[in-house]
RNA sequence: GGAGAGGUGGCUGAGCGGUUUAAAGCGGCGGUCUUGAAAACCGUUGAAGGGUGAAACCUUCCGGGGGUUCGAAUCCCUCCCUCUCCGCCA
């Protein structure tokens, strides 16, 4: 969310800012129920105030024992008058907010013009594509024989789902594990465990509610439950209405979670295959921190996500993504891509943003600030350290010899038993 | 699932229809004292919003929502959460 304040004293502004995403908002609109709140809200308060002064009086009067019938006529009036005005502020105060959660965060100024990930601009490269003196397989034929079966999913379950089996889904285990160690180990963060199920306003905090709701799944339940879309909404949740003392910032997490998706706009978009699931594994960044320190806190947070890719030789560039194509809450983010013999292109496997104030003013989340008179919002960060199932594919793909075996990465050896092929 | 006890400011905790604008303690901040620190003592210290050039000042907030009342932390309804015992159970 906006600062409201932003709205009242700077909305031509704002709406500049906004038309960036290629969105327009209703300024006449705005200024008007925001004129109306402020006439409703001091009415509001004058009389909530005349009916405390009078009930006071009453009070006093009634210890001195004196007769309190004629102060009661005198306003007997005043409380529909009140219920009246307290009603309408009610009413538009909820409009008001629901206007605000509806509207996305301003963009860093580096962020690039454009309105499609067409516009996202390349700013680094590692490694070359991998070359094969074969022609190299896509992960699904890789797959078949080694145990990833799309067909006993569909069966237990339906569409967009997967099994895998013996040294694949050992593979899968290697590779949270790895990423776990290596944040954990040598970038400093904290590993955490939560639940995979959160509530509405878990998801209100970080951005997912009340806008994209067809994207999650809901537990049916009342109040209903949500599975987690990714680690984020618990992980940057748990300063939700906390305010952190500045000795603790910044609060790095390392976490692993299985995550859940609908893919409701996605339907034809990357049916076959692991690329584009309604259940999958990541190991994801989260972090909060002092407003001073953020911008250099989201470069660090993408380059330990690109370390993971170096230490397991995966070939992949840097994006930033385009005023269009960068997500509601965030206000700059990186995307990491893997190279992907099997569709000969790059593939999105890590989202690194930094959301600024934006989640944490709907979070409530704050810090005292030493230097200021109160608690001040957090900043907020997180990304993907990776995306386990892409990376999955992007370890098969890449590392597969002709004869249909996946050599094992270097780093992952110590996780598998020194086994150095899969399959074969 | 059954029975009971609770949810109060950064933390602990009193208050259980009006007599201060939630007592007291801890912590934080400022000061006195000290070469410096500790201790002691004195003062100060919740959040959000409105309002002003800045103040003064006003409103709301005692788990969430609703109700009773001139007046609610306090009474009623409902939901959520925590703890204890019983039952069930990985």
């Amino acid at each position: 969310m906006l600062d409201p304040r932003l709205f009242r004293t700077n909305l031509e502004e704002v709406a500049a800012q906004l038309a960036r995403r290629g969105l327009e908002i209703d300024q006449a609109g705005f200024a008007a129920l925001e004129a109306r709140r402020k006439d409703i809200q001091v009415q509001t308060q004058n009389l909530q105030n005349e009916r405390n002064t009078r009930s006071k009086s009453i009070g006093q009067a009634k210890a001195r024992g004196e007769d309190i019938q004629p102060l009661l006529d005198e306003i007997s009036h005043l409380g529909e008058d009140l219920k009246h005005c307290e009603r309408e502020l009610d009413e538009i105060q909820l409009q008001l907010e629901e206007r605000l959660l509806d509207i996305p965060n301003l963009l860093d100024l580096e962020v690039p013009e454009g309105l499609s990930e067409e516009d996202n601009v390349e700013i680094k490269r590692w490694g070359e594509p991998t070359r094969f003196d074969f022609s190299p397989k896509d992960h699904i034929e890789l797959g078949a024989p080694l145990g990833m079966d799309f067909e006993a999913a569909a069966k237990l379950t339906g569409a967009r789902f997967v099994v895998l089996q013996g040294s694949l889904a050992r593979l899968q285990r290697a590779l949270i594990q790895f990423m776990l160690d290596t944040h954990s180990g040598e970038h400093g963060y904290s590993e955490i465990y939560v639940p995979f199920m959160v509530n509405a306003d878990s998801l209100k905090g970080t951005g997912q509610l009340p806008k994209f709701e067809e994207d999650l799944f809901k537990i049916v339940r009342e109040p209903p439950y949500y599975l987690i879309p990714t680690a984020e909404v618990p992980v940057t949740n748990l300063v939700r209405d906390e305010i952190v003392e500045a000795e603790s910032l910044p609060l790095k997490f390392v976490c692993h979670t299985p995550c859940f998706r609908s893919e409701a706009g996605s339907a034809g978009r990357d049916t076959r295959g692991m690329i584009r699931q309604h259940q999958f594994e990541k190991v994801e960044l989260v972090r909060i921190e002092r407003p001073e320190d953020s911008a250099a806190a989201h470069e660090e947070l993408t380059r330990h996500a690109e370390i993971i890719l170096e230490k397991l030789g995966l070939p992949y560039r840097r994006m930033v993504l385009c005023a269009g194509d960068t997500g509601f809450s965030s206000a700059k983010t990186y995307d990491l891509e893997v190279w992907l013999p099997g569709q000969q292109t790059y593939r999105e496997i890590s989202s690194c943003s930094h959301f600024r104030d934006f989640q944490a003013r709907r979070l409530r989340a704050r810090w005292r600030n030493p230097a200021a008179a109160k608690p001040e919002l957090v900043h907020t960060l997180n990304g993907s350290g990776l995306a386990v199932g892409r990376t999955l594919i992007a370890v098969m793909e890449n590392y597969q010899d002709e004869q249909g075996r996946i050599r094992v990465p270097e780093v992952l050896k110590p996780y598998l038993g020194g086994l150095n092929f899969i399959g074969g």
